[in-house]
DNA sequence: TGACCGGAGTCTGTATACAGCGTTAGAGTT
DNA sequence: AACTCTAACGCTGTATACAGACTCCGGTCA
């Protein structure tokens, strides 16, 4: 049995109320009673609060001193915070991996998935849903490769940071043309860190890890300052205060 | 009112479980039922159930497929590669505040307490609580610098890493001798970091912040190697396998 | 003798009850 | 009309009740 099935309503508050706080649902600094949304959500308090001390801990939301909780709102250096640090984590989980030498099964899965990357990406036949769940595998597979849980851990979580996930800027829409050649550049600097990786590069490892995230970082000026009115669309985006 | 008034049972729970998880109260590996540990720390279980929660994402404990938590073990590689990742953080953090430039103020704090640092560390006078303190403050305060509270948050989150933080050596017990001169090489390197991060050096900063959480790496594998009989007295070694 | 099955007991996940604090609306006063 | 005080309501933190799942032990059958 998965875990995911054991604790189901946990699962379905998490799921529920961070995709509602991430699709702006609630404005920034709105209070959250715990009454309401349990009701809104169909489930009782007790997995509510669950859900809402994680959401707190990933930073979406925060406590009140009076008690209770609210939406959180970032500053767009919070946000460029928050992708600077997964460049770091992934850098560093590259780094290790290169140090200590990659498990030559892993790099040849990461190879594989770089061959469905490619064919993804392939403008003729360009599949949405599929390039985000590979990409999201090629970062998953990258924090595995550094050899620690917790490394491995602590990239996770910096992929859930506002904003940050490599697939911010793409999930839950279509592709938006003008970001279809920042993924080809993506891709090539996958390959890189592949390489990096093998050749036990270290240095040029972490350098290409912290660099990848900055396309994230380069999509969100985009974003922000040529084409404003995408910003509904990106998850989170809706908390960033102007 | 402070939050740790307003919900006094979850702090005691948290702070309470910890405490016996880091001292070895339960054997690696070991399962921790509910409503045992609940009575034994004298309160409910649903603010012991919410320390539980935090104490997973901490790892200290991990969930248990079939339900519940058990006490987490840990490599020797995972206890170096949190305290790598504390480096890697903190570096960040010192290279942010060194290339964004640091308050002012700050800094003026900070060097003050580096001055409080220079007398607690007198070996005519050391009084071992004032240095912890003033050692964790400002370990503090160089997370904040960066003026994000996202790398201060995640800065803060790698000090409770298992045996990661700057003090797991020192905690909780008498000054062992070796030490001593660990914590003078340790403050030579915090006015270092001062001053890069007052000199703008960006890179400097951050590859002082690592080397600096390298003290806690020798010390761990000085007291692995040279002094087994210490690690039962390091808050959370009882839970590595050897 | 060993393996499989069943049932009692234990434990977890979830819902709900309860008490105390915060907040706000409304009446009364200036 | 504005301000104050109070009382009622709402909300949170905590405890507890409950139902289903798992565990483990003993018994039975091959």
């Amino acid at each position: 049995m998965d875990r995911t099935d054991r604790n189901a309503q946990f699962t379905r508050a998490l799921m529920g109320l961070r995709s509602l706080v991430l699709n702006g649902a609630f404005a920034g600094g709105e209070r959250l009673p715990e009454t309401n949304v349990a009701e809104r959500l169909g489930l009782s308090r007790t997995p509510l609060r669950q859900a809402m001390d994680r959401l707190v801990d990933e930073g979406l939301l925060e406590r009140v001193e009076t008690g209770g909780c609210r939406v959180a709102r970032f500053s767009m250096d919070e946000i460029v915070a928050a992708i600077e640090l997964r460049g770091v984590l992934e850098g560093t989980a590259a780094r290790l991996a290169a140090e200590r030498g990659a498990d030559p099964d892993m790099l040849q899965a990461m190879d594989d998935l770089l061959c469905a990357l490619d064919a993804a990406i392939d403008p003729e036949r360009f599949d949405f849903k599929t390039y985000v769940r590979l990409n999201d595998a090629f970062h998953d597979m990258l924090a595995e490769m550094a050899g620690s849980q917790i490394v491995a851990r602590e990239c996770a979580r910096a992929r859930r940071l506002p904003a940050a996930s490599p697939g911010a800027f793409l999930q839950g829409q279509d592709l938006i043309p003008d970001f279809r050649d920042s993924l080809r550049r993506a891709q090539v600097q996958h390959r890189a860190i592949h390489d990096a990786i093998r050749a036990r590069e270290g240095a040029r490892a972490e350098a290409l890890g912290r660099e990848h995230a900055r396309l994230a970082r380069t999509n969100l000026e985009y974003v922000m300052t040529q084409a404003p009115d995408l910003a509904d669309r990106v998850p989170g985006l809706a908390l960033v205060e102007t």
